[in-house]
DNA sequence: AGAATATAATTGTCTGGACAACTATCGTCT
DNA sequence: AGACGATAGTTGTCCAGACAATTATATTCT
């Protein structure tokens, strides 16, 4: 065993199952896909998470948007959205006001300077997309897709924006 | 904006690309499936990248792996490859042992009851796998796989056992 | 052989993700 | 109205992931 390819290298990989090979492949090709992703955003002092939170706000203009909905609406699951807000309103990227008709409610915007943000990151970004899969064609694009949904399909929750 | 269903659920979720689509798919995806896998290894006190650890280090067998050969083929990158062995040999599921060709390397292998583990888990984790993505056709699973197997492609470095 | 460079692994340190406990407010039931 | 349970968000705390700096050993070059 010298150097780089020892004996698993030689024999195929094993799976126990078909459900196990697609499961191992989606997070081998998610970390993968990512690692270019997560360069970018470092330039920029954002997570990818962050990034997706400010897309959601600008979406969602004019209206404001409770930090619970918020929360339900990003793609990975955010138990500290708290904090992950906290540091958002420190760089002036949102506000928060708490609601006047609820007032257990906290309502959150972006401000001018997160869609600026947003609009200085979005052509890098696209650069980005185009890397990570650019190589695939629009057919294999739209295959992709709508198996991933149909892999997630039973596994979203019910009001869920990604069923 | 009562509760539920507000602007963003009724007109379509908007894309600035196929690709970054195609991406967040994979993201939500992997997300969710996550979730399942998780709950099951947290009852065997296990992050999944420790249990693919085992797994590999049971397949390398009898031979004994380079702790960093062993970084390179775990499913995610893995900058704190040390601590993780720690945490593993601590709980006697692996042993280290120093090269004595090459005295810096490590050789990591796993122990009697880092096998029997994996075999306390092989069931569940079938289970687990099945409520996953049994729902998909063998044909879907198929596809899917090579499809993320074509998109991870370029971004797979050299040796990988992925490619 | 001795110096310079590369490699294997470890350690320090910081940030982000996860879960549980807590506070404040609201809605409802009697 | 008062009490009970539900809801919205915050905070404490712990663990995993990332990156840089360090130590020890090996390799290469002159």
């Amino acid at each position: 065993m010298t150097a780089s390819a020892p004996k698993s290298a030689t024999e195929p990989r094993r799976f126990d199952s078909p459900e196990q090979e697609a499961y191992l492949a989606l997070w081998r090709t998610y970390d993968r896909l990512r690692a270019l992703e997560d360069e970018l955003f470092t330039d920029f002092e954002l997570t990818a998470q962050q990034y997706n939170l400010l897309r959601l706000l600008r979406a969602a203009r004019p209206e404001s948007v409770p930090t619970l909905t918020l929360a339900e609406r990003l793609v990975s699951r955010a138990p500290d959205i708290t904090r992950m807000l906290d540091k958002l309103e420190g760089r002036q990227l949102i506000t928060r006001t708490r609601s006047t008709e609820d007032r257990r409610a906290v309502l959150v915007a972006i401000t001018p300077d997160g869609i600026a943000l947003l609009d200085r990151i979005a052509e890098p970004l696209r650069a980005c997309h185009e890397r990570q899969l650019g190589h695939l064609s629009g057919n294999q694009l739209k295959s992709l897709v709508s198996l991933l949904k149909a892999a997630r399909a039973p596994h979203e929750p019910d009001g869920s924006t990604w069923a």
